[in-house]
DNA sequence: GCCAACGTTGGC
DNA sequence: GCCAACGTTGGC
């Protein structure tokens, strides 16, 4: 089963707001890249992505479950891009920094470390173990 | 179809 | 708030 990380502006929409929005869970939407795009046709339902609060925080704060496959999205003028949905599943109990993801050698390889504008990465079943761990999860 | 200009993202 | 990196746009 793929993993995958989400990024999101935490003044926008935080994990705080993702834990609101409860079981029932909302849409993933405003992605408006090909590769992201690309990586979101991909997620199949009851796989899990780490939620990644980028600007403030820099950090991975938890786990959220794809309760929905690729959808198109309204707000697109375009109709290129589309939506998943993601419900939250666990909170880390202690957050991962992008300062420890960048030190470990393990995660070097990253598509966080090394492409940090891509909003919606595939992340290897290594790093996922290693984060969880890492996590307290 | 190339490439310069521009806009956006996100770490610092 | 700055700026580097990257994607997109549009003129040619």
């Amino acid at each position: 089963m793929a993993h995958w990380l989400i990024k999101s502006e935490p003044n926008k929409w935080s994990w705080d707001d993702q834990v609101a929005a409860g079981k029932k869970g909302t849409f993933w939407n405003g992605v408006r890249n090909h590769q992201a795009k690309q990586n979101l046709m991909a997620m199949k339902v009851g796989e899990e992505a780490f939620f990644y609060h980028s600007n403030e925080g820099k950090q991975i704060v938890g786990i959220v479950e794809i309760i929905k496959p690729y959808y198109p999205d309204d707000s697109d003028p375009t109709g290129k891009f589309g939506m998943v949905d993601v419900r939250a599943k666990t909170p880390l109990k202690r957050p991962v920094t992008l300062e420890a993801i960048k030190a470990d050698p393990q995660l070097k390889h990253m598509v966080l470390v090394n492409n940090s504008r891509l909003s919606v990465q595939p992340v290897s079943d290594d790093e996922w173990q290693i984060i969880c761990a890492e996590g307290g999860v």
